[in-house]
DNA sequence: TATCTTTGTTTAACGGTGTTAAATAGTTTA
DNA sequence: TAAACTATTTAACACCGTTAAACAAAGATA
């Protein structure tokens, strides 16, 4: 019964075609511009038959917001295995934090909230968080103070901050220039790096 | 011809009366809560007579917005006021905007594009920017330098960034601890004070 | 092979949205 | 009193997410 599984790839294909054809939908038009009856007519199927494949228009920004997650962190990943050294590890990989969110504007904003409805920070898959990357190094230049969970929370939450915070004033606003945002960014970050 | 006035005072009132009902609709069921006939039906008219009185849906929520940055403006010079010390007047100002954002969440998501979509910075009075009111403060701080327009404007967004950033992963996200977020805002702030 | 069952897909509909045009009621003016 | 103007409502349009029923195609069963 090879037609079973021939059945089960198209059943699969359809639906990562809806979900791409989502993600186009919203790169054009933006969130709000994102519609069942839009992904229907790009996949060439009526808006129903997507119910089918999802349980409804949530789950479908869910599942975007995940790739998103899954996405971002094979990025800091890679950032971090730039350099061995601690400090310049942390700081390439803001820098790739930063990238990401610009690179992929719509899908951070769904990630975060900014200027979306859906966002969802418990949806990153929970063995591989952003904390969970960050926090390993800083604990190594922190030595010390190393052992206080609470301060280390606090510091990476400082760092988030910050970034985030200038993501979203780029991201939301008529954005300041690439000049200063670099400087504010790698001001912020080795500033906060010397802090611990 | 007093009726003249008495209508146009009753004018303005059911104008205010359309404000207030979208900002008390809003405060119960979130933005993606808001329409047009909930507004109508809370004042006791049909929905299209908020035509007359609004462009549309949008110039609705525009209103609302410069109403939230006259309020901020009160707060930060009331705060300020609260000093004569620069850098205890800055601390105490963005301990102010840090108020302001919770306990307006909705309004200080419309300013500021926190899960929604109508964000409009462009909005502030152009007179009484927050910037504007910050500025001045740094200024004083930072004596030597202080006439580098470029790293003044740096340095604004870099505390922007670190506050509007926490605020934001506190609006969106199931928040942090009270004190963990007083740490930081205070540690971040005190922080980028002595940088300049 | 003929019938039954299951699956994939569409059509039609519901209640909601923002918005517009036409009809109506109420008030002011000539 | 008649005409003009203004306030307000009714009805409609095009869209939205979602659901239930109808239908077509395929597979399984007898």
């Amino acid at each position: 019964m090879g037609s079973k599984d021939r059945i089960l790839r198209q059943k699969e294909e359809t639906r990562s075609n809806i979900l791409s054809a989502a993600c186009q939908i919203v790169k054009e038009d933006g969130w709000q511009g994102l519609s069942l009856r839009k992904i229907a007519d790009a996949i060439e199927y009526t808006a129903p038959i997507i119910y089918e494949y999802f349980d409804n228009k949530e789950a479908i920004l869910k599942e975007l917001t995940i790739q998103g997650y899954r996405l971002l962190n094979k990025e800091l990943i890679k950032a971090k295995d730039s350099s061995t050294d601690p400090a310049q590890q942390l700081e390439a990989m803001w820098l790739a934090y930063w990238k990401f969110a610009f690179s992929n504007k719509e899908t951070y904003q769904l990630m975060f909230g900014v200027e979306m409805t859906t966002c969802q920070m418990g949806l990153c898959p929970e063995e591989e968080t952003p904390y969970k990357l960050f926090t390993p190094l800083m604990k190594t230049l922190m030595k010390d103070k190393g052992k206080d969970e609470d301060i280390l929370c606090q510091k990476y939450y400082t760092y988030y901050s910050v970034v985030h915070g200038l993501i979203s004033i780029n991201l939301v606003g008529s954005g300041l220039s690439d000049e200063i945002n670099q400087q504010i960014l790698k001001d912020a970050i080795t500033g906060i790096t010397l802090s611990l």
